[in-house]
DNA sequence: TGACATACTTCGGTGACCGATGCAACGGTA
DNA sequence: TACCGTTGCATCGGTCACCGAAGTATGTCA
């Protein structure tokens, strides 16, 4: 049991990335900072961490690899587990902002 | 650097229960079982964990200790900065799950 | 009397994340 | 030719939040 989350900021912005297609290891680094606004700053260890767990999970999965100039380019894409992930994750915490912003929204009243 | 979360769920759900006014240890597991609906499941380890930690950092502390039927009670209370810390992290989480949301909502345009 | 619920404490383990380091191949400079 | 900086992936050791389990204690209910 227990839930929770399985799927933490930096992997959530991993396979957010993907969205946008096929992607190789620094590709993502900088797709996830720019989209967290520079909040989520992956660390190497982080990423290919990240990519060898979530490729053994199923989310993602390795798509060709390619050498451009002399070095290996290791694209990954998202799948549809992955994807499904995503957006439950998503849906979670856009769940669980608004348990706080209706609960700020409320004018004090006390419980019950 | 790097700062990611530093709030998970678990330790979010305890703060946003305290939302509520103080509270003691096994009424903040079931508010938070609830607010999550039924996700987060705290365990009495993650709680009083989070708990210590929470009240190190200054993001809640203790209000009073009540005994009700010869059981000790310890309420905790939301502190600003606890506040403000869950607002941040709300906040990112909205973020967080508009960057898919709104990435899944664009017609297949591919990027640039 | 015993089973169950409430309530807090403590402990050992796991796993995501992290920074650091290392390797390799190219481009530019002199 | 030598050197440096950048791109790109691989690996390792450490930390910390989280977790489940076990323990203590008191009250209620059958």
């Amino acid at each position: 049991m227990s839930a929770s989350s399985s799927l933490r900021e930096p992997s959530y912005y991993i396979l957010a990335a993907l969205l946008d297609g096929p992607m190789h290891g620094y590709a993502i680094i900088k797709h996830a900072a720019q989209a967290s606004q520079g909040r989520v700053n992956l660390a190497v260890g982080t990423l290919y961490g990240a990519l060898d767990r979530l490729a053994g999970e199923g989310r993602v999965s390795v798509d060709r690899e390619e050498i451009v100039e002399g070095r290996t380019r290791r694209y990954y894409r998202l799948t549809d587990l992955g994807r499904q992930a995503l957006i439950a994750e998503a849906s979670r915490m856009q769940h669980a902002a608004g348990v706080v912003f209706r609960r700020l929204a409320t004018p004090i009243v006390g419980p019950a």
